[in-house]
DNA sequence: TTATCAATTATTGTTAACAATAAGTGTTAA
DNA sequence: TTAACACTTATTGTTAACAATAATTGATAA
């Protein structure tokens, strides 16, 4: 059970974006980390590395390791880049999913409105995440899979950037209909629903109003509407 | 002009995998590497671990880097992947391509049967490997550009585990088809040739008889047809 | 001759100390 | 009061020495 150092970071740092716990910009510190997960700076650094290559983390050099902050086209290429994974493994999943699987979605699916009525926005976010990647591992590619790991790790920081302040992000029964599709084997209307899906969410984006985190002026006055 | 140690050394290792002059299962030993771009060990083991996150390169503990060797189910998902992001590659360069570029793409087919003929083959998986990268730079998706980079680099390495032995991969006018459809805009014809012509290039293999090379074995005793 | 074991060698992993750079703080002069 | 400057502090970058591990070689015994 005992990872290296390295991967534990990796996956605490990953963890931690994916349940908008560190904000696009946020300073990972070499010091800070090596203290938390006490382990010698080396390794620290090789986890930063590794978070770089997967462009999920930026190094500035003699500057250090900062979350990134997408730009508005970074997120247009992201969501593009999003269709044209989903829309294939939706259509390899098609035909691949069990029983188990359709009812472990469903379970999922509960789990996500129940965090979303409650207003559990972390847990909300880890589960959509967590639904799409499911998606993935039914059809049975490793390299979809990875690539939409990224992808979907940095979805949550443009939605933490650019989401529109008011709806929550996703039509309520979406995922819902995902899943009749699925479990009907309808292999098109399947592709037809992720990318809507995927588009809806694109349209839930305002990128007039970045929510510049980890700038101590928004902690500090507030994000209400008004002009600075 | 003088990047940082750590990307040099990423950029050499991926050239000398595109150029497949290192083979699936090369072993890149620190001390090597650090004596050859002269710089310490803490830059190596900085950009192994970039290599590592991209799945070029793997980490075995205590044992050091090494090239990674495709299986066939991976190679399978590889080539699937490839598909989709080059399907949607197409459609979005087809709008997308200027004069300049079509030349650029002719030339560059002009220079990949030369190095056909001529028998270069380093020279030829570069030129074809360009050649798909060119496309994806057209169609102006930094994502699906850096994704598509990955997998052709591995798909260098399954080409030289798994190509047929005889004829070269790449039907020779393919290429040329290609091109002419960018040219007159045809998105869907677009489309449909470079997924025949990746279908083409995965046909073209043969897992049953993997060369496994950085094995002293076949470097001494040859690749001949012969049962050991 | 072959197999097992010990010793040597080479390579990776870890650590700490030091240097270089950037950021923050306080002082001084206009 | 403000701006520029020097100084202090914190953080990243570099290096070398040492420990731990694996591979290789040679020796010994069956």
């Amino acid at each position: 059970m005992s990872d290296s150092p390295e991967d534990t970071i990796v996956a605490a740092v990953l963890d931690a974006i994916a349940e908008q716990r560190l904000p696009a910009g946020a300073k990972l510190g070499e010091q800070t980390l090596s203290d938390l997960f006490d382990c010698n700076r080396a390794n620290v650094r090789r986890a930063l590395a590794s978070l770089a290559a997967q462009h999920v983390v930026e190094l500035r050099p003699n500057r250090g390791a900062f979350v990134i902050t997408p730009s508005p086209k970074e997120a247009q290429d992201i969501f593009q880049a999003r269709r044209a994974l989903e829309r294939t493994i939706a259509r390899h999943a098609a035909g691949n999913a069990s029983s188990e699987d359709v009812a472990c979605l469903r379970r999922n699916i509960v789990e996500e409105t129940r965090a979303r009525r409650s207003g559990d926005k972390p847990a909300e976010l880890r589960l959509s995440r967590q639904f799409h990647m499911y998606l993935a591992g039914i059809a049975g590619n490793k390299v979809l899979e990875r690539f939409l790991s990224e992808l979907t790790m940095r979805t949550t920081l443009i939605l933490g950037l650019y989401a529109r302040s008011g709806g929550s992000h996703c039509a309520e029964d979406e995922h819902d209909r995902i899943v009749d599709a699925l479990e009907a084997g309808d292999a098109e209307q399947l592709v037809e629903l992720t990318d809507e899906h995927l588009r809806h969410l694109e349209a839930g984006l305002n990128f007039r109003s970045p929510k510049s985190s980890s700038n101590l002026r928004d902690q500090l006055l507030g994000t209400a509407g008004i002009r600075p």
